[in-house]
DNA sequence: CGCCAGGGCCATA
DNA sequence: TATGGCCATGGC
């Protein structure tokens, strides 16, 4: 077995089936996945209720900037987001809105598309291909480049060097990128942040065994 | 009070 | 390609 797969099974018995990303539709993951762009999700929970229940792309594009800016302005950096909103979301427009039509593009081009959209990089590209459309996208974030930093498994440096590792290693599906990714982060908050909090991480066991290496 | 969070853009070398 | 400055609020 891969050595990925061995470290998620080991992550999964142990947290179990962490459903993520909490959104009720996939235009609403789209909203959030820029929204959080380095910033906690309490903060983006509290611009998504801002919205008072009513977030359509008609909305994003109809509000004025300033109304806009408002409401969003807890998750920081409210200037850029508005713009970077307003950018991906008519982007979504120009796919005719319809989520079906766009999962069943290919994905590298999809991937390419948003890239384009002003405020939407490798991990906010990523996590609207994997959250919001199911496509088999990895998403690494920060958790991912610590938690491959500090286990010694060599996944490379950059961003696309430790997502296509993480693709080799894996099978193609997106439920089990969804999962991993959501494992890593919780592992993640629990013993990786900061400092390392070895106790009780399920992981140990892996990192004795290289250190004995 | 200072630090930093589920990034991305841009200028610079 | 690889740094560094910048954007900004809220929690601890």
């Amino acid at each position: 077995m891969q050595e990925l797969e061995k470290i998620y099974r080991t992550l999964y018995s142990h947290y179990g089936d962490l459903q993520w990303w909490p959104a009720d539709t996939p235009f609403e993951v789209i909203v959030g996945a820029v929204l959080t762009q380095n910033t906690v999700w309490t903060n983006v929970e509290k611009a998504i209720e801002r919205f008072d229940g009513n977030l359509s792309p008609e909305r994003i594009l109809d509000l004025p900037v300033e109304e806009l800016e408002e409401i969003i302005r807890p998750t920081g950096y409210f200037r850029q987001k508005a713009q970077y909103l307003r950018a991906v979301t008519e982007w979504f427009m120009n796919c005719g809105g319809d989520v079906d039509l766009i999962k069943s593009r290919p994905l590298p081009e999809v991937r390419s598309e948003l890239l384009r959209v002003r405020g939407v990089g490798n991990e906010t590209a990523d996590s609207i291909l994997l959250y919001a459309f199911d496509l088999p996208s990895f998403v690494v974030d920060a958790y991912t480049m610590r938690f491959f930093g500090r286990y010694p498994i060599k996944a490379g440096k950059s961003y696309m060097e430790v997502k296509s590792f993480c693709e080799a290693g894996l099978p193609r599906d997106a439920a089990l990128y969804n999962h991993f990714h959501a494992l890593i982060v919780q592992n993640g908050k629990e013993h990786c942040k900061k400092k390392m909090n070895c106790a009780g991480c399920p992981l140990e066991q892996l990192c004795e065994k290289a250190a004995a290496e």
